[in-house]
DNA sequence: ATTTTCTCTGAATTATTGTTCACTTCTTGA
DNA sequence: TCAAGAAGTGAACAATAATTCAGAGAAAAT
């Protein structure tokens, strides 16, 4: 045998393998889904088209890598807010507001994860994407009602239904419209919150004081 | 001139033509927007595939006519539940269940009218069709909220939030699971209208009445 | 320097479907 | 029955992108 990988090659397969899924979420990001093609991806990671094919089996598996690593981005965001709040109920808060500001200041590309058509099969990969959120809202409903402070109630239901208001409402097609200044975004996140809360049981009032408190750290790291 | 459309002819053609769409329907109702494709439509409505296109510039318009009949006969459906009830609150209620039984109901159909992935642009039709139905559902919450019945919000951002908690909840990938029989149909559908009606400020106590009062009408309305 | 093995290239291929169009069939009114 | 116009047919065409692969280029060990 007179050929072996070496580690510098290893660590450079391995960098343009980072820079091929980069290309991708970048591409992603700016034009969603309908973006993410072989050939523009390939320029953009300074590949030939060929060479994409080397580091996935398909453009579906691609994909499939594309969603799972933004969700796990926005899965830890959300356990990381979550669990710097005081309480089960600002938790949940917290968690509800940090899905919002993920989603809504990277609307294109949360959009392409979430739902824009797609020419290759990648709904198992979206499927344990939201599966994975939706447990981790599930979870923190969970606990606010162990805590006493929410009704009883079907959680794994509430936390997809809570998800899709946020989504809806913030990256749907009907949200397009009037989501450009920041103080309109702020407004928003704050208003589906404010739902959010009050559709799994937490009174008006409190609600609003919840909302308040969970926006401005939300707000912060977004920026950071 | 020796040839001018009779009546026979015109009826038949439009008869054709309603045989097209109603094809392209139990297609979408079998196998989501996926199976909505021209040859296979053809054959069902006993037609060539070239015929289609004498009744249909592209498939663009016939899916988008299609939408936007399944959407108005939703949208009625809506408005004779909701003209019904006793008062604005009822009327929402009513509404919201509405909403839920018949997307529950249809789910692929309901499914590929909303969101499937369409090889064609149908954008413009589905947002005409998801507006008519949130402008339907604002207008209702306004209503509740003019009545005292509800704090002052944003009616139309409240509109789409839930729809989209009702569809993600109930057709969206993470419902497919477990809505098979009827008692879970049923349950589904007043988890979900309880949750909207919170999460636009009613008193859990008071939606609760309010779902069951619903629940009925809408049911037998749909089994019907 | 050279051989071997791996990696990269990008033009050509493939596959899928929507769409067209030359031709056939049907309908109408004389 | 026949001429003129309309409607219907379906095989061929077109367009789009994913995917392949034969050859070129690099890297490693001797």
């Amino acid at each position: 045998m007179v050929y072996r990988r070496t580690h510098q090659v290893v660590k450079r397969l391995a960098a343009r393998r980072s820079a091929i899924l980069a290309a991708a979420r970048n591409a992603a990001a700016e034009g969603g889904m309908a973006a993410v093609q072989i050939a523009p991806i390939a320029v953009r990671a300074n590949v030939a088209a060929g060479t994409v094919y080397r580091y996935f089996p398909s453009k579906a598996d691609l994909i499939s890598e594309l969603i799972a690593e933004v969700s796990r981005d926005e899965l830890s965001a959300i356990r990381r807010a979550a669990d710097s709040a005081p309480g089960p109920s600002s938790a949940l808060a917290a968690a509800v507001t940090t899905v919002a500001v993920h989603t809504l200041s990277q609307r294109k590309l949360a959009w392409g994860i979430l739902a824009e058509p797609v020419d290759v099969d990648v709904t198992a990969s979206r499927l344990a994407s939201r599966r994975a959120v939706v447990d981790e809202i599930a979870s923190r409903i969970d606990a606010a009602v162990r805590a006493g402070h929410l009704p009883a109630q079907d959680t794994n239901l509430a936390a997809t239904a809570l998800l899709g208001a946020l989504h809806e409402a913030l990256v749907g097609p009907l949200a397009a419209e009037n989501m450009e200044d920041p103080g309109k975004m702020r407004d928003a996140v704050q208003t589906v919150t404010l739902l959010a809360l009050r559709a799994v049981g937490v009174m008006d009032a409190r609600a609003r004081g919840l909302v308040v408190q969970a926006a401005l750290p939300a707000m912060a790291r977004a920026g950071a």
